[in-house]
DNA sequence: ATGGGTGCAAAGTGTTTGCAAGTAT
DNA sequence: ATACTTGCAAACACTTTGCACCCAT
């Protein structure tokens, strides 16, 4: 990897996914960014955010319609709730051993899995039975 | 749901989906068509996976780059190479448990959890210390 | 001074949608 | 006859990229 610089656009991205914790999207970080510097562009964030994430600062979440990000660097599973879309990390422990049985099963040489559960988060259950009395 | 009608697409669109074990995405689920109706357009391709996937017909598996298609219905487990990307189904039983310690850790109602495995294939592997020598 | 980084706008990808015509029921 | 479905093209959402200028080292 060649060369890296500290400008001031890449701390603010770093410093941005460090404090939240709902897993924002690269726009998101985008608005939060521009409150500080509103010249930044939509560009900067998307290649600072990658190359966070390739130096192994921050984490990048693969999620249906954008990717999230984080920056906690330790193996967890997420929860997200499937009517108002937000996501958490969940207080599980990760499972090495179902990593070591696909790898017997299938000669794969098994790097990690990413488990993330569906549901319906107390408040939108909350919601749901106020709209149906 | 509105009433459905049986067009020749869908049925196309269906048979293309169970013909394939190897996740196809929309797109090469509508080359394939292509290949027995030349009139067939995308749009058409993807909105009968949309309502293929309403109905349960078949199941739509939330990858990365784009969603990739399936005609197993039941709860498993996918197993993805790093390399060459091919994505593969995973002979690991569902594991229901966690799906309640889930489910009492947050309040959540967990409908379900998917997990998806990154590795390298067997294949990748052979590649790899052929290139090394 | 050098070469990585920035802002901008254009281009890329994968997917959805408005419309008029076509067709299953 | 009704209204769901189609093909087409335009529009969308998210992300990447080419370029000329800028700035951290």
């Amino acid at each position: 990897m060649k060369q890296q610089r500290n400008t001031k656009q890449r701390k603010l991205v770093l410093d941005a996914v460090r404090a939240r914790f709902d897993h924002p999207s690269a726009d998101q970080i985008y608005l939060d960014v521009r409150t500080q510097d509103d010249n930044i562009s939509r560009g900067t964030v998307y290649r600072n955010l990658n190359i966070l994430f390739q130096t192994g600062e921050i984490n990048q979440v693969k999620m249906p319609k954008s990717d999230r990000f984080e920056s906690r660097l330790d193996k967890h599973y997420h929860l997200q709730c499937l009517e108002c879309g937000e996501l958490w990390d969940l207080p599980l422990d990760y499972n090495d051993d179902i990593d070591e049985q696909a790898a017997g099963k299938t000669g794969y040489i098994i790097h990690r899995h990413r488990t993330t559960f569906e549901g319906i988060c107390p408040e939108c259950q909350h919601k749901n039975t106020e709209q149906n009395e």
